[in-house]
DNA sequence: AATGAATGAGTATTCATTCAT
DNA sequence: TATGAATGAATACTCATTCAT
């Protein structure tokens, strides 16, 4: 992973992105994205120490992005509803725009037992809603019997979780507005204080 | 997936669940399990198709070892929180038993593209949890302006989640009791009506 | 081979000859073959000894039933030349209704090194034109200066190779009728005295 | 096929002839020709696309070979018989020289379906010996009441059978000499004007 | 004679990775 | 940096054959 990634190491991870959404990770071989990035077999190595060394860049590559995307919609000002509205939306956004890598995004990196790495890359997320949630908590918006940290967590995955069922487990029974009216309320609910 | 698997399905079953939980599914080899399994290689093939084959294999065994323990442990008289709380512990009793092997069942499934199966394997543990909302719905003990069905799917995958990053994303600031009443918590104050 | 195969016998042979026809030898499973033919999979080798066994079966099936339907044609009144035609012809049919499986059966005996074989089944079709050659020389319909012998083998395999090259080479530039005249032509000019 | 076999095809191509005239195709490995050819397992697959691939690159390697040889003992002055000896006598050397792997490439081609390049690679043969014909019924040597292609394919057709028969079928009652006369006279009585 | 569950040897092919240029 | 030819380890799966019933 680099901050900047120059021409080839971006041209690696979007032809990554393209063929490992179409085959899954497995079945994507080596070859075939440097084919797709337009560079040869060996000049993958001197971007990537290996093949499954994609996986945590290719989250990291989605999360930035729809952390980027939340930033850019919350300023500071509004209350924390909206911005849950916000982080609701993006991710749901995002969720249907990639969802045949998301699993592996979301899940990819628990199956080859490197977690550290799952850390590392949700942390800038984690972090920034927790710092959300604690101004919210200050603004008595939410219940200060909370625990931020854990709290934070929980409302990522359930959100991630929820938009999960609904573009890739197929759990479209109802609109797409009152579903996530119901993962709004939902989580509210558990939030306010009372 | 057999209702009643004859020795030699079983003792495949029970080998894969071994082997697996050691190495992942793609280092786990067929070799191995029948090895450990004491059957031959061709034998493997009588009763799964492919390799992958055993992934909904393993998550009907543990689903259904699952809401086996939470059946044998709420009767119909109590009341919903209790019955939440059983399923609290259950899921994190089994999910640390089986930690090593959790992670592929929730998440395999997906990454493999068999959506059917997931639905199929997960439906008898949501439908039994949609009934218990339904009965507390009546009874007045949560709010009725839920839907019942979402519900029943969010909040397994809410406590599988928080199982989850407690024992295997190593998110164990607090103790094991805290961070179950903070999901207790979190989960009640949704679902009572106010 | 059974002078009179019972009726799992001929149901083994012609599920082969199904089979084989659609798939090639190689990739037609014994498994396959019994499906098709309504029997168990150790009855096959009740009735033969090894998958490779079933082509000397199948060339000897096919051979007589091409040397039937010539004897059944030549009455040993006619002249040799129109022997001759009623060897084309009925070669050229059932070459055309077997066309999948004839190569196998010409050349798969030789590939597995089974050459005795091959000598065996095709004797009594060698021996029977050689005695019509024979009468032909006593006749003086043709050179006496042949080696009758040499010649039987010969014109038969002349034939055999045009209907091959006509049905499964695709060598189909002119009409069957026209075809069929030149090799007979060819064998004509050679056997004539002259 | 490269008309400029580079160093590791011609190894490939020599070490799968050796290999293959001793076991015959489906007893041969690939993980043995790679061994005798001194190259590692996956630079096979960079020359050749699969086993099977090897049958019309030998068949291509002995027929050029046969060809060769003819072409260089052909000249252009001789009479057409001169030339019906030259192709007997190489056919019948190299036979000799490769009877264990020339019957797979007289028949593989047509057992493996692949009739095209059967075709491919007999062509150049076929079609220089129709020029002799040609020449040979410009100077009235022989009939020009034939079709010169079907009897270009034919007469090598009944040489390469002759030859096969005598060395592999074991038809050795007489003389390699007088075997060959008597071919000579059957194909020459057939063309000769009368 | 018939069955069919069980066997286990056998192998083509893929592909991540390296390294000489 | 970049290349791409060469490597060779690694393995799921097939299927002819057997044998207890």
């Amino acid at each position: 992973m680099q901050d900047r990634p120059d021409d080839k190491y971006s041209r690696i991870l979007n032809a990554s992105i393209q063929v490992i959404s179409e085959k899954g990770l497995e079945k994507s071989s080596v070859s075939e994205i440097v084919k797709k990035a337009g560079i040869a077999q060996g000049t993958f190595y001197l971007y990537f120490s290996s093949k499954s060394d994609l996986v945590p860049a290719i989250a990291n590559s989605l999360l930035t992005k729809i952390l980027d995307r939340m930033k850019r919609k919350v300023h500071g000002g509004e209350s924390f509803w909206s911005t849950l509205n916000v982080v609701i939306n993006e991710t749901f956004i995002v969720t249907e725009e990639h969802k045949d890598i998301i699993v592996l995004v979301y899940s990819g990196l628990a199956v080859n037992h490197s977690m550290e790495k799952w850390e590392e890359v949700y942390r800038p997320y984690y972090e920034w809603l927790e710092i959300e949630i604690s101004k919210a908590v200050q603004k008595e918006e939410i219940n200060s019997d909370i625990n931020v940290k854990w709290t934070s967590r929980t409302i990522i995955n359930l959100i991630e979780n929820a938009a999960e069922r609904y573009y890739i487990g197929g759990e479209q029974d109802e609109s797409l507005t009152v579903y996530k009216e119901e993962l709004f309320k939902f989580i509210r609910k558990s939030l306010i204080a009372g």
